[in-house]
DNA sequence: AAATTTTGACCCCGC
DNA sequence: GGCGGGGTCAAAATT
């Protein structure tokens, strides 16, 4: 064994404004996955996750009213450092942890959040890791396989399907060209329909900038126990 | 600052 | 004219 992550397990897809990075480094601490003090060379960054862009109508609020909202109405934020951080679930990570992590710990922080804390190998990260890669890697490549630069307006569930259809243009000024493209659950292209035909060149493939998952991450998922309690009025 | 994503609302069309 | 389904728009939010 290299090494221990740190994973926290989720049940939803929820907003917690009041988890603070000095609660997770905390947390480490506690835990004993970190030491206090400097971080050691072989310890692994924090993974802070932000954030999705979403209409504040939607399902998932804004951050500035789940913050309001938290701060009116729950106990005071967790003990914090200058900054407040944001944790975003990653709902592809969630999808990949096994359900068989042995669950070695569980801890309560402060301010009545509940996290399990999972200690998971390092191989076994890897190997999940790796999986995720090859999924990541799958989908790009599928999504981009025509050359052409594609940019999503709509997402829509149709009758005849049981997979939501997504509605791209091709980012390309003035080019006509859009695509329908219904994707499984897992990611899978189930179907695409193109409609129209470009009238310019195919681009030249953008360099991949999107920072690999490897190893070397922390794989940090952190979700709130409370669940579905978790509903907020306003 | 521009690009992108999300998703409810709106529009159009066929029955 | 009403209804339902599919396609598109656009505001809000983040990267």
């Amino acid at each position: 064994m290299r090494g221990s992550s740190l994973a926290v397990c989720s049940t939803t897809f929820a907003w917690h404004p009041c988890i603070t990075l000095h609660a997770i480094l905390q947390l480490q601490q506690r835990t004993g996955l970190r030491s206090a003090g400097r971080m050691q060379p072989h310890e692994k960054k924090i993974d802070v996750l932000k954030p999705l862009a979403s209409r504040p109508s939607s399902s998932f609020r804004s951050f500035q009213k789940l913050l309001r909202h938290f701060t009116a109405t729950c106990s005071p934020p967790i003990t914090v450092l200058e900054e407040t951080y944001l944790i975003r679930p990653k709902a592809t990570r969630m999808a990949l942890l096994p359900g068989d992590f042995p669950t070695q710990i569980t801890a309560t922080i402060d301010a009545g959040i509940s996290v399990e804390v999972v200690e998971v190998d390092a191989e076994h990260c890897d190997h999940v890791a790796a999986r995720q890669t090859g999924r990541r890697n799958a989908m790009t490549h599928s999504l981009s396989s025509d050359g052409y630069n594609w940019r999503k307006y709509g997402q829509k569930k149709v009758k005849r399907s049981e997979f939501p259809r997504s509605y791209y243009k091709c980012t390309h000024p003035s080019c006509p060209v859009k695509r329908k493209v219904e994707t499984t659950v897992d990611g899978q292209i189930a179907e695409i329909i193109y409609n129209g035909e470009h009238n310019h060149p195919k681009p030249h493939p953008p360099g991949n900038h999107r920072k690999p998952l490897s190893s070397a991450t922390t794989e940090i998922v952190v979700c709130d126990v409370r669940g579905s309690n978790n509903t907020m009025q306003e």
